[in-house]
DNA sequence: TTCTTTGCAAATCGTTTGCAGCATG
DNA sequence: CATGCTGCAAACGATTTGCAAAGAA
């Protein structure tokens, strides 16, 4: 995820607010390596700020989500799971108690399975890249530039 | 995934039945890697069997689940995608479409994010291993012991 | 026959949406 | 002050569940 600053310059870059909804979320989600849900993120945040709203939660969390800045996952749990960190490591998923972990230490071995990870025993992996596939990335081109027509500023948009 | 005749022998030695419904689900997704949800397999599947319900096709899809033999993931779509193949592949998701399609070809850089891949513009990624935490692993070796003293069948019970 | 699994329909519950009022730029 | 965003509550819809009937072993 990118830092707060970089994030109050990505909305108000696209005519958007800078509320203290947002800021408080994005806070919150800095350095979290918990792997919270829309629930465990609205059960921390609420007591500091109490007026804030489950809805606002999803539409900031998604917001980040088309972003790029945090990713989803599902643990089987039934749950949206959210995690800032979107390089560089792996997690652990128990398929029974579905809870997830950051990978200790380096997995470095691609093409094989290793049959146990921290005391895990592994039976399946998963490997995902998110970002735009080539029509959707012609399809925000025109809208770009559409927008540029228009006037609307668009300076470093994404 | 493992071949049916493989599953046939896991779903028998637990006690249980090797049903029309399941066989025709296992070999529904024996070589699928159009990561389905699971209306799309009921909308394959219901003409081959008239009778077949949503709720079977779902009790059968989280029974593979537990088992390790495909893996669930979201999209961002809001349905669950299952995936028979579980070992040394990755994919690319689209963050504005949801289209998911496995990566092709080789990604081996395990420490550093491709700005781009198969003319996708990579923004995040992602990486999981699934299997069973220490704790739910000694609760289910317990279970299988006690199941065991009632004289029930678990030979190979994976 | 016995016991698991199925199919149906209703229930569940995480997530999304519509809209009036509010706060940001 | 113009407009985007919030909060509320209602809507939504994918997935799960309860139970009587069906069909493997």
């Amino acid at each position: 995820m990118r830092s707060v600053e970089a994030l109050i310059e990505q909305v108000r870059n696209q005519g958007g607010k800078a509320t203290s909804q947002r800021i408080l979320i994005w806070r919150a989600l800095e350095r979290d390596t918990s792997h919270p849900t829309a629930e465990d993120l609205y059960t921390r945040l609420k007591p500091l700020l109490p007026s804030l709203s489950l809805a606002t939660l999803y539409n900031v969390l998604n917001e980040l989500v088309d972003w790029g800045d945090i990713r989803r996952f599902d643990t089987g749990d039934g749950r949206i799971h959210f995690d800032p960190d979107t390089s560089g490591h792996s997690e652990l998923v128990c398929l029974r108690c579905h809870s997830v972990i950051d990978t200790p230490g380096q997995v470095d071995e691609p093409t094989s399975i290793p049959a146990e990870i921290a005391g895990y025993q592994i039976v399946s992996h998963s490997e995902q890249y998110f970002g735009f596939c080539p029509s959707c990335r012609q399809e925000l081109e025109s809208a770009r530039q559409a927008s540029r027509v228009q006037g609307v500023s668009d300076r470093a948009a994404n």
